[in-house]
DNA sequence: GTTTAGTTTGACAAAAATGTCAACAAAAAT
DNA sequence: ATTTTTGTTGACATTTTTGTCAAACTAAAC
């Protein structure tokens, strides 16, 4: 069998991906990785060395595959609310897949700041597709297209509104007494909606 | 020493809380809780028999001091503007204390519903606070006093621009190049701006 | 059919985390 | 002062999780 098959390497990461950052189980053990791949464990060992080798593989990956097409959006040259409307849907259908991977990267950074002393090199300002996105709202905002608030606020009400329902959905569908599909049905009505908020 | 002196006990308790649900290391070892408390990690079986034991307990009492006034305050006869400025003060100074107690909660329940099978039990529909919110937002809403949409999109959007900017302070802060003080700022002025949205 | 390289497996070893216990210390009660 | 109860500790045992290795297996190449 001299050609390398790939097929095993894939469904693993494929699965921990899954495990990760579909259902949460951040700490799940190689074992239960192993289990839902329906594999041997050492097969994992076999392929990525160690536990630690696999899972910063996968974040890697769900990183790259979560920020997709929205950098492209963000630095295109739409006009400002057809821009956010793509941008809202892009990213919103990418949550639904991976609802942990925002919450995983976010709790890193954390640790790494409490591990930080105030004497550490402060990280050099580089400007990111959404520097550019909020320089153009700042300019709508003073030509009078949008309402004019401190333009953070506009990028954290975008987030806000997509993001959390769809992270705390499990929690806000018991809140609601609401089931999958009616669930579902208002996340998808969000989107307008999250649109129309923003620029009322 | 007859009288139960309870210091140590409570000193865990409050480590605990603070690793778990402030610093968000869900999955610390009792190694590290015992070094963050300065004791021996023995004292934690001494007190909670397991590390079980003592996470649930500590789950309990976070839930408890979380939710602290915000069932009374929806509860209370305000008018409906007041209510929801209370309970957005009341709510995210909350937040700001345990950021990453709704995240866990959330994972739980998520948890909870994948090894479930549709034949189990349906949890009757008891009425929460929510309800009763949930029902005065809609005779506003029928009254014209607040722009109509499907009610559920008001607590949603509601809880949203809460918490979200909360638990994702530290990403933000380092997406919008902004230090804590300036982000902590920003988080003040939500306070107004999040009702303005909702009752525009 | 044998070789060859990649793949898979189970048994075992090592490491990490949790739990138990007996001994010791400290402070109140007698 | 001595006893008694509570609190604390380190050494050890158990359990859980991870990593290693040699042997078995598979399928293409020779």
């Amino acid at each position: 069998m001299p050609i390398k098959d790939c097929q095993t390497e894939k469904h693993i990461v494929d699965t921990a991906m899954k495990v990760f950052f579909t259902e949460g189980r951040i700490n799940a053990t190689t074992q239960e990785i192993a289990d839902a791949a329906g594999i041997n464990r050492t097969l994992i060992n076999y392929y990525f060395r160690s536990k630690k080798t696999l899972f910063n593989y996968v974040v890697k990956k769900a990183k790259e595959e979560f920020i997709g097409n929205s950098d492209l959006i963000l630095s295109s040259d739409l006009p400002i609310k057809e821009k956010t409307e793509r941008f809202i849907d892009d990213f919103m259908n990418n949550l639904e897949k991976y609802p942990y991977l925002e919450s995983y990267m976010t709790v890193e950074i954390i640790k790494q700041r409490l591990n930080k002393n105030d004497l550490d090199v402060p990280e050099e300002k580089q400007p990111t597709p959404i520097n550019k996105y909020l320089n153009e709202i700042e300019k709508e905002m003073s030509a009078g297209n949008i309402p004019a608030t401190n333009p953070v606020h506009f990028i954290l009400n975008l987030f806000s509104l997509m993001i959390y329902p769809q992270i705390m959905k499990p929690l806000q569908m018991k809140l609601l007494n609401l089931n999958e599909n009616e669930y579902n049905k208002i996340l998808d009505e969000r989107k307008q909606l999250i649109l129309t908020i923003l620029f009322s």
